[in-house]
DNA sequence: TATCTATATCTCACTACTTAGATATCTACC
DNA sequence: GGTAGATATCTAAGTAGTGAGATATAGATA
């Protein structure tokens, strides 16, 4: 799923089996393009970010594919089962897809009789999505493994580690949003 | 771009419009499936993670977009830029995508203009993927804004946190990639 | 040498979405 | 009440990739 800038310094996770790499091919490596030291870290950071949701993502994905599910669908049905019915558009924000993408994926999970929709009584635009009780039970089945799955791919850091990190990204998380784009 | 999990606590980031949400459909909210501390960190994290990845990746997308480029043909770039001409599959393992991806974004870029390949003397097998002069004036010039845009958008957090976030973060995807998957 | 296995890249059908725009409905204000 | 503009969802076409398998070559072993 997902792409991701170069890494700067530190390969780790990758066993460069052809030693010797570019060697023999003789080219200029470029100076490094200037940068301050915010840069820096800020470049060094996205790179990070981005490798390590790809690895957790991996795991996440994982065991929603072995139910059949994408991580989109998995999202979908953890957040009704938390939270209840819910309209289409506060379940996109939610799990960020798009209007298109909302509609699509509670297609295809009703397809699979997970989820049915709702009119809603006061606005006759909108839709709630909701748990049928085979997706309730579903949910209940599945979603313990599910929990498993991440905690075990997250113990590269304590349970506190993790609270601080998450503390840390949440700010970062918000004002990046709140940040316009370019 | 990037699926995520639904979020437990913290609405935060978006604007219920309908003010009342779920309570005239009125249907059971589930009671959390319980959880250890360490699951509800592991779970709250991934949301978190996923969320600040979505949300800095929008900037980076969004700067990419206008010079024509995705976020991985940009990584390209930027890797080979920094660390001279590359194996195809040295380059696929550094910016995370498929085998046939990094075919597929090689093709793309080299139809640019920015990007060709070259054989490999040693292993016929192999090529490698080097910018053209077009290429790395390309980055030269584009490169700052796009290290400007995502410093920007990494205001949510000082420097020094960020720092100490990518550390405690690298850790976390490193052994993530070295967890097998279920 | 002959063979067996591992690796590097490529091919191509397929998927999970996104984007732009259409439609229906709502809200506010004249 | 009528009209303008904002929203909620849906539709259709397009896209950036993925995944499985094909091909060519390398390296190791008998």
């Amino acid at each position: 799923m997902t792409p991701r800038l170069s890494a700067a310094p530190g390969r780790s996770q990758d066993a460069p089996q052809h030693t010797g790499g570019a060697e023999d091919c003789p080219e200029s490596k470029s100076p490094p393009l200037a940068q301050s030291e915010a840069e820096e870290h800020a470049l060094r950071l996205w790179v990070i970010l981005s490798r390590a949701h790809a690895a957790i993502g991996a795991h996440a994905q994982a065991d929603a594919a072995r139910h059949g599910l994408t991580i989109a669908e998995f999202a979908i049905l953890e957040v009704l089962f938390h939270r209840g019915p819910m309209l289409l558009g506060e379940v996109q924000k939610r799990i960020l897809v798009s209007s298109g993408g909302i509609t699509f994926l509670v297609d295809r999970l009703a397809a699979k009789g997970l989820v049915e929709r709702r009119n809603c009584e006061r606005d006759r635009r909108a839709r709630y999505a909701q748990l049928t009780s085979t997706g309730e039970s579903f949910v209940r089945e599945v979603f313990p493994s599910h929990a498993a799955a991440l905690t075990r791919a997250m113990t590269g850091l304590s349970s506190d580690d993790q609270r601080d990190a998450g503390d840390a990204l949440r700010l970062l998380g918000l004002q990046a949003a709140a940040t316009p784009l370019p």
